[in-house]
DNA sequence: TAAAATTACTTGACATCTAAAGTAAAACTG
DNA sequence: CAGTTTTACTTTAGATGTCAAGTAATTTTA
């Protein structure tokens, strides 16, 4: 699989040192991935029931409804699949739930009648406005702790870490069965 | 209506500088839950698709035995529950399945005939000590981009937002069905 | 341009996951 | 110490997720 270049050790001589800089690297690396994972099911459990408390909604509903309000021409589902970075298989599943809801509409586009056009409808951007407003209230909460300074520099880092990322997961990077 | 036009400028600048602030807040919070879930979400896939290819296995079994490795005593399925930040039910399915596949042991708490201790087997010992080798080089070259220090300093702004989220998550924080 | 390959999406089988209800043992209460 | 409550876990129904196979339309290719 992936060939991993074995990037030549500056100084040869401190082999132990390179091995100790290697495994401390390594136990430096995981332990941000542990932490930022944690981070990230504290927060997505918290939103994740708030909307059903409040709104009788999902999460990935709401995700997708968030990339159709940005979107007010509506989106081809292989986008949604490239923005929600989930299969084409789950996609398919949530957009004929919010249909059935009639918080989108599902148009078959005419200049390929193999891919369809998938926006938005007036009771969905209404509902999703309301949610939208109150997501934004959890999330900030959360983060309270935080100074402004923090955040910044939180963000610039997981902008590299998601551009290092990016770059390596390669075509098995998203989920696009 | 015809009254005086004194609407102080200096106070309107003010209420409109403090709004300006409290939005730029909210969307520095959202932009970075938003790129934290893109990085969660892409080295996520990524372990994810190399464990099924490589192993055969999925990732919540792996996270379950990464968890009971570092406790040889066992763990009690409440505890697996916590530190996972899963809901009860799950963690009893992905436990039946491990020990099917022999990986683990369920025996009932003598202490308490309510409670049963999990345990890794010597096979799922062995597996685990496998996967967690290749897991760490994976994770590890992700993360290749970022400098010791870049890291270092994630790792605190992440401990301190981990901290910020878990102090107002409060009873609804974790899914403990 | 007919056949092959690709693309866009759906379907089906199955593994997670939650929330809520169920079961049984332990702890608490009057 | 009987009755209630709590705790630990399992079960169930349903939503979400992957992966692989299937369908149909578009593009490529020979």
């Amino acid at each position: 699989m992936t060939r991993r270049q074995k990037a030549s050790v500056p100084c040869a001589n401190v082999a132990l040192d390179a091995e100790t800089r290697v495994t401390a690297d390594h136990h430096q690396s995981l332990r941000v991935w542990l932490r930022m994972l944690a981070c990230t099911n504290l927060i997505g459990n918290h939103v994740r029931q708030r909307l059903q408390a409040q709104f009788g909604t999902t999460l990935p509903r709401f995700d997708l409804m968030a990339q159709l309000e940005r979107a007010p021409q509506g989106l081809k589902m292989g986008e949604l699949t490239r923005r929600l970075m989930v299969t084409g298989g789950n996609v398919t599943g949530i957009t004929d739930m919010l249909e059935e809801e009639g918080l989108v509409t599902r148009a078959t586009d005419p200049q390929d009648q193999r891919a369809s056009r998938v926006k938005l409808t007036e009771a969905g951007a209404q509902q999703f406005r309301r949610m939208a407003q109150e997501h934004e209230r959890w999330v900030v909460e959360l983060f309270d702790d935080l100074t402004e300074k923090q955040k910044s520099r939180l963000a610039e880092l997981l902008a590299a870490l998601k551009m290092s990322t990016a770059q390596r997961v390669g075509s098995s990077a998203g989920p696009r069965s």
